[in-house]
DNA sequence: ATTGCTACGTA
DNA sequence: CGTACGTAGCAATA
């Protein structure tokens, strides 16, 4: 019989495949009238969906544990005893899985004592022999001893349980070296850290495949266990009562009495009224259809609520358009460029192959390729300010640009809104925010996936679900939310697709020679190093580094992490005083010529053909506001150091240009501490005009400015902007390196004459305890969960967050502000002159000939008043041949 | 090959 | 026991 004549098996480990599910889904996206949680459910069900229709099995049950204990916790009472309590969020999902289950026809399957992979191995081992495919859906690694000939194992990976990997016999192999039975035998040794089991100190996969290949099995190994040498040899003979102890534990029973067997099992129809119902409570209306529609039941459009989100309504069928059709569809379809149609782009490896264009009711492709003719009602559409509603427009705003087309009205950005609404979540993909928000699978063609996919989804489909985001992400937005959206973030993105398109020239011949140079320094110090204490070592292994400083030098103990002792630079300087050794010094130096020299090449590799530099702007990438650098980050090139400076004299004007052009805010957190708390004293600080630290020196020191010591100033420098970051006296006192009672004072004296400033940033922290969201002068909010947290370090953590939130997001906003304004008049004068980067408080422009005066204009200008503060913005203007010179 | 950790560059 | 980032190397994992 082959294998697609036989009957198949499918079986689930429904504990664990629905805690998947629950750490696999946002807990808050899914809850339903009650307030009760769903997202395990529906993680499971949408799952289990995707496994009847692409398995098709047979026969099908899902496998249940009754309680936490079985036969296993009676004989070791530590078994799964480090699995912490069930999330109260967890709790009450599984009674409801296994009723929506039993509607849907489906056995579930428990038994006293036993566990769940017991219940799955004896009903594998059945199913095996009674001629079945058997399909066994397990999250426990101790299932792979199932696999056989017959027997496939569906494993969840790390991303949760929509995608799940195959593993069947030669899987198996190719993974872990070994036979599906031998399994056990790997896990008796290693040790399970999730059941709590722990393995035979010393030995890691590798020597356990090792051994077991060698030996055949556990009994083997044990048999041999006076043949293996070396210190491994010693622990598995000293603790070889473990690995029997695992190996016993680990063995799943394949014949717990059942009461049902595989023939038992064979699909039965569901009771439409009984999957309405529960269905109906979880508030699931899109499973809801999806399983009517795969029991072939009628799909009762009217039954449905139609109140209800977008998600059901029916995903329109992809019309391929071209030519005079698709230009009056698209007049029609945005009701003459007023109602905002949704644009993927497609990209093949050549370029762009084509367009997807939806509207709420139809989804259209066109297929297209460079410099054809007849796509101008397309091409005028997308260059016009029409409304569009995009995910990632930066990338395609570049990728048009890119064939000479320019992308216009931007409407609406869903992964710039689902950033603004969870600004510290991690950038999703569009099949992510549609799963997420909509909950609902975008079929991708992964191969990865479970079953390969016949179809990925068009374009079309995608920007028809793209408008779906964007319909609920514009519900769900406060309007505060929807003005940053639309008067800061929107605006910027084809501002920082230009920044990213022109790039910096880096002039590659400074770099090498600085390379070249620290390459030559850092081995001479490495090999000074090497004889100071007798041998080499990797000087950038901080293991190694451990073991020589703590052991061989036997120098005093220094912070601990979770390696052992730290060996960063403050630690290094700090062991330099108490146990002074030549070695360290060389040490410190050779980190600061490697980290120079890996900055330099990292810089050299990013060079393009057209000598410039492309950073990407990650516009969503941070949870304040601000924009972060990648690829490389060029927000974070050297300027504390002579030697760093230079890597910026490597920054050059483009050919053609006459110079660089710097400008930055300074001390613009301070101004709006100022404002924000509108402290009299320090307000008068920046209206005085003379240097801060030393003006507020002097009202805490009880001295004239001019009477402020270095010392005095250095403190207070340190004080003030420690301040917006929540510092602590102890912190304080240990970057100042003075005792902890003389920071207190120094604390003590600032609130004294700048009370206004305690008081606001107290008061940040206590109403974003009743909000549970930080707001920033233009609006922009970050929300925190953990300032109620009953967790002191969570909570202490959220509070300096918070605490900070406002500060740092509003000079963001700022900024963006001043890059918009400036932007705009660049092009409004047409002038050639171009904005380059943006670091933070910082632009940098490449200047055209005979611009500097115009552009310095426009800059001091629109930075100066991009917010109305009760305090000046002073802005610093700078120029140069590069951008070190730039530097004022 | 991916992941966690340490270390370190910037505002 | 100071906020916000990105990158690189090492060492240990799936």
């Amino acid at each position: 019989m082959s294998d697609s004549e036989k009957p198949t098996l499918l079986i689930i480990d429904g504990h664990s495949l629905a805690f998947r599910a629950f750490y696999a889904l946002p807990v808050d996206s899914f809850q339903n009238r009650e307030g009760q949680h769903t997202n395990a459910i529906h993680g499971f069900i949408a799952m289990l969906i995707n496994l009847l229709q692409k398995e098709k099995p047979t026969h099908l049950a899902v496998a249940f544990d009754i309680s936490r204990y079985s036969f296993r916790t009676r004989e070791y009472p530590e078994y799964k005893g480090t699995r912490g309590e069930t999330p109260s969020e967890f709790v009450g999902q599984i009674p409801l899985l296994e009723e929506a289950l039993k509607a849907m026809g489906i056995t579930t399957v428990t038994k006293e004592d036993y566990e769940a992979d017991d219940i799955l191995a004896t009903l594998a081992t059945q199913g095996s022999e009674q001629g079945y495919r058997v399909l066994v859906v397990s999250g426990d690694r101790d299932a792979i001893q199932m696999v056989n000939d017959n027997v496939t194992l569906l494993y969840p990976n790390a991303r949760g349980v929509s995608e799940l990997k195959r593993y069947d016999r030669d899987a198996v192999f190719e993974r872990y070296g070994i036979e599906p039975h031998q399994y056990p035998d790997i896990a008796a040794l290693v040790g399970e850290t999730s059941d709590n089991l722990i393995g035979i100190d010393k030995v890691g996969e590798k020597t356990a495949v090792k051994w077991i290949t060698q030996y055949g099995s556990l009994d083997g190994v044990l048999e041999h266990a006076g043949d293996i040498k070396g210190v491994v040899g010693e622990k598995l003979r000293e603790q070889s009562d473990r690995a029997i102890r695992n190996r016993k534990l680990n063995h799943l029973l394949c014949d717990v009495v059942l009461p049902v067997g595989p023939a038992d099992l064979e699909r039965r129809p569901l009771d439409e009224a009984a999957v309405r119902d529960i269905f109906d409570r979880l508030q699931f209306r899109t499973l809801l259809e999806r399983v009517l529609k795969l029991s072939g039941a009628p799909v009762d459009e009217a039954a449905i609520d139609q109140a209800a989100d977008a998600a059901d309504s029916a995903v329109p069928g992809v019309r391929t358009m071209v030519d005079e059709e698709l230009g009056y569809w698209i007049n029609a379809a945005s009701a003459t460029r007023t109602t905002p149609l949704a644009v993927r782009i497609e990209r093949g490896p050549e370029g762009i192959t084509g367009f997807g264009l939806a509207s709420a009711t139809d989804s259209v492709y066109v297929p297209w390729a460079a410099g054809r003719p007849d796509y101008t009602a397309l091409e005028e559409w997308l260059a016009s300010d029409a409304p569009k509603v995009l995910f990632d427009s930066k990338a395609d705003v570049k990728a048009l640009r890119g064939v000479g087309i320019t992308l216009a009205g931007i409407a609406f950005d869903t992964r710039i809104a689902a950033w603004l609404l969870k600004p510290g979540g991690t950038a999703q993909d569009l099949g992510g925010q549609v799963y997420d928000f909509l909950g609902l699978t975008l079929p991708t063609a992964d191969p990865n996936q479970l079953v390969p996919e016949t179809d990925a989804t068009s374009v079309a489909t995608e920007a028809w679900y793209v408008l779906e985001v964007a319909r609920y992400l514009g519900e769900t937005l406060d309007e505060k939310s929807l003005t940053v959206l639309s008067t800061m973030e929107l605006p910027l993105v084809p501002v920082l697709a230009s920044m990213e398109l022109t790039g910096v020239t880096i002039n590659t011949e400074v770099l090498a020679r600085l390379s070249a140079q620290l390459a030559e320094t850092a081995a001479s110090l490495a090999a000074s190093a090497y004889a100071e204490i007798g041998r080499e070592v990797n000087l950038g292994s901080p293991k190694q580094l451990q073991q020589v400083l703590f052991e061989e030098l036997g120098m005093p103990k220094t912070r601990a992490n979770k390696t052992g002792f730290s060996t960063d630079a403050a630690s290094l300087a700090d062991l330099q005083e108490r146990s002074p050794h030549p070695f360290l010094g060389l040490l410190l130096q050779h980190r600061d010529a490697t980290k120079l020299r890996q900055i330099i090449e990292t810089l050299e590799k990013a060079v393009e053909p057209d000598l410039r530099v492309h950073t990407r702007y990650e516009q969503t990438g941070t949870s304040t506001g601000r924009i972060s650098s990648t690829d490389p980050n060029l927000q974070n090139i050297p300027i504390r150091t002579e030697v760093g400076r230079e890597i910026r004299s490597a920054f050059e004007p483009g050919a053609g240009f006459e110079t660089l052009l710097t400008a930055d805010y300074s001390q613009i957190e301070m101004r709006i501490m100022a404002h924000l708390s509108g402290d009299a004293g320090l307000i008068a600080a920046f209206n005085a005009g003379e240097d801060l630290h030393r003006f507020v020196g002097a009202r805490i020191f009880g001295v004239t400015p001019e009477e402020v010591t270095p010392t005095m100033r250095g403190k207070v420098k340190a004080m003030s902007y420690g301040l917006a970051y929540g510092l602590s006296a102890f912190g304080l006192s240990k970057q100042l390196r003075i005792e902890t009672a003389e920071a207190k004072q120094l604390m003590t004296d600032y609130f004294a004459r700048f009370g206004a400033v305690r008081d606001y940033l107290r008061n940040v922290v206590a109403q974003a305890k009743i909000d549970g969201y930080t707001e920033t002068i233009y609006g922009r909010r970050r929300p925190f969960g953990d300032l109620n947290s009953s967790n002191r370090v969570l909570r202490e953590n959220a509070e300096r967050a918070a605490l900070n939130a406002p500060i740092q997001g509003s000079a963001a906003d700022i900024m963006k502000f001043a890059m918009l304004g400036i932007a705009g008049d660049l092009a409004a004068r047409g002038l050639g002159s171009r904005m380059l980067l943006q670091v933070h408080d910082e632009l940098i422009f490449e200047v055209a000939t005979g611009e500097l005066d115009e552009l310095s204009e426009i800059v001091r200008d629109r930075m100066g008043r991009a917010a109305d503060l009760t305090v000046p913005l002073d802005v610093q203007l700078g120029t140069g041949a590069n951008w070190d010179d730039a530097a004022h």
